[in-house]
DNA sequence: GTTGGCACTCCCGGGCGACGAGTGCCAGCG
DNA sequence: CGCTGGCACTCGTCGCCCGGGAGTGCCAAC
């Protein structure tokens, strides 16, 4: 079956290219892998497998680099994830138990990610709007200024400031306060809007209906809802040195945390890890990185995503172990909460 | 007085140096600036000037290049902050006024410094010892699980997680709510740790004393409490090529909030200004750089500093005036709440 | 289908020399 | 005494050439 062997060159090509950054020749390639065959053979193969699409080279008389077609195909059936080391594990487990509340969930998780991966690590904040209100208050910061707080089934507290035109007293407030709770204990957020609206609040222009405003928008409002924390800036140095032109527009990115969410995608339930090769993403100055992301979550419900973005010529095997492990602790940490 | 026109030619070549970028040469120095003397006259003066250490040359036969310790010079007695334009101070207010709670305007603060300077802006959370608090909070999350909340009077929301041996009720939690709040609030984080032990709980190594030790950690932390933004940080591509041994380290350094509230130092009232060049400063990976850094908050009392980190090779004048109106700034809209 | 042989391509690194920017020094001038 | 023009010198940069070597593609043979 020479096809088989084809494949299993394509996998040496790509481990090997992993692991040196340099394109691979032949020669190396039957000394370094057991394949049983001589260079002649590998690099009538090698012909193939550049016909195909699956690898290129980057000038006449070099050894062969994969494209990003090569790792798809090497991501989707040349490889196993391989499970994570006992050490790691529990390298893992000692970082993250020691959380305090779900802020710091968050910030080891995508520190421990980059040290994991040697990669920049992402990690989204638990989405609001699958989670429920656990609480909520009204805090009178001066006359005409509020302050609402919401605690969700997360542990994440959302505040938001609301200016109103006239003075209000602390009566009025508790009033408030009370009637809110009320209506809003315990519910799931993407509902909560709704029935605040049941609830019939006269538009009067004045305090109420503003809070009432205020609350909604907090709710639905993209702005902190969807927050991502970056970690592992720094791995972005062993880029190469195509300095200004390849690693700039990369860290730029990384502050627009409404690119960040696209990268992440839509959060995936049940333990898939994806993987978004090159330029199958929509942006251009991500055209030479991949994405190894997943979701995480309480039971089986995906709240938020995490991964790692980094080269395309990275580790995928040890990237996706790394980035399932953390998925799976963080989702039991959350399940005990 | 030839003494005064050395000074002129330090700082003629600290400009140009600053806007080329590169070693500037005796001619080159006659020619852009007004020097009224000859290209001989000034090396005559540059030959004074590296004598007394403030420029150098990176090679025999190139031009001078200035010295930490000439940037220093410079900085202290030949350049005034130049005002910001007219322009420049509507962006501020622009981009500041739409900020919807504290958050908000530190990361708009930090974007903005970032934009307005070039180059990597770090702004500090308001340091919490010095607010006030204006709301406690206990929510049970769980029978065995609490989250307390202070609202502090800077706007700024803390949170703690807190896990009990035995299962609370909901009146145990009121109480204690009622109890706490009565003592803690308008009192200054500082101060509070003493009323709070001088109330006087009963160490039963029960809740009530699992909350209250959580409580006084939560306010003398310096994990949450000490938190610093960033922003700008690809304006570290313009560091020049020697990628991963210059730039790797800083990008670290910033993900480390403890080095970089050392290098915002302590916080300064008053509007002035500080620079810290090159290795003034304690740390080897900000050998190169500088830092120009001021304090912020309501009235004149400093609640924390802001800055930005940049190559000693930088527009101090026009970084030093950024800094300066952007703290303004800020701590006029912290006054307003 | 596999293998060894062979000519060919082309990148990479080192050595070389011309060029030019910039300096230091010196003698002369106001 | 300080400024100036002149001049020799240094040294980094750039373009160039060239040999070595890795790797390929093709072909004939098994």
């Amino acid at each position: 079956m020479q096809d088989e062997r084809r494949l299993a060159v394509l996998r040496a090509i790509v481990e090997d290219y992993v692991s040196t950054q340099e394109p691979v020749g032949s020669k190396a390639l039957v000394e370094r892998h057991g394949l049983g065959v001589s260079p002649a053979t590998v690099r009538n193969d090698m012909a193939a497998l550049e016909e195909e699409g699956l690898i290129t080279q980057p000038h006449t008389s070099a050894g062969r680099i994969p494209t990003d077609k090569g790792y798809r195909l090497f991501v989707d059936r040349l490889t196993t994830i391989k499970p994570m080391s006992s050490a790691e594990r529990r390298a893992i487990a000692t970082i993250l138990d020691g959380a305090l509340d779900l802020d710091d969930v968050v910030q080891r998780s995508v520190r421990l990610l980059a040290q994991l991966t040697h990669q920049v690590a992402l990690v989204q904040y638990p989405t609001l709007s699958k989670s429920t209100i656990r609480h909520l208050d009204i805090v009178d910061l001066a006359p005409t200024r509020l302050l609402i707080v919401l605690i969700l089934s997360t542990g994440r507290v959302e505040q938001r400031l609301v200016e109103v035109s006239q003075p209000v007293t602390q009566d009025d407030v508790a009033a408030l306060r009370s009637r809110l709770a009320a209506a809003m204990d315990g519910r799931v957020i993407a509902d909560a809007g709704a029935s605040l609206r049941s609830l019939d609040i006269p538009d009067d222009g004045g305090v109420q209906s503003a809070v009432v405003e205020a609350l909604i928008e907090a709710m639905s409002d993209h702005r902190s809802s969807e927050r991502v924390a970056v970690g592992g800036a720094a791995n972005l140095a062993r880029f190469g040195d195509n300095f200004e032109v390849s690693v700039r527009p990369l860290l730029e990115a990384l502050e627009e945390h409404v690119v960040l969410l696209k990268l992440l995608g839509e959060a995936q339930t049940g333990g898939t890890v994806t993987v978004r090769i090159g330029h199958e993403g929509p942006y251009q100055q991500f055209a030479t990185t991949s994405v190894v992301s997943t979701g995480y979550g309480p039971g089986d419900e995906a709240v938020a995503n995490l991964g790692v973005v980094g080269p395309t010529r990275m580790d995928y095997p040890g990237t996706m172990a790394a980035v399932r492990a953390v998925a799976r602790y963080v989702s039991r940490i959350l399940d005990e909460a």
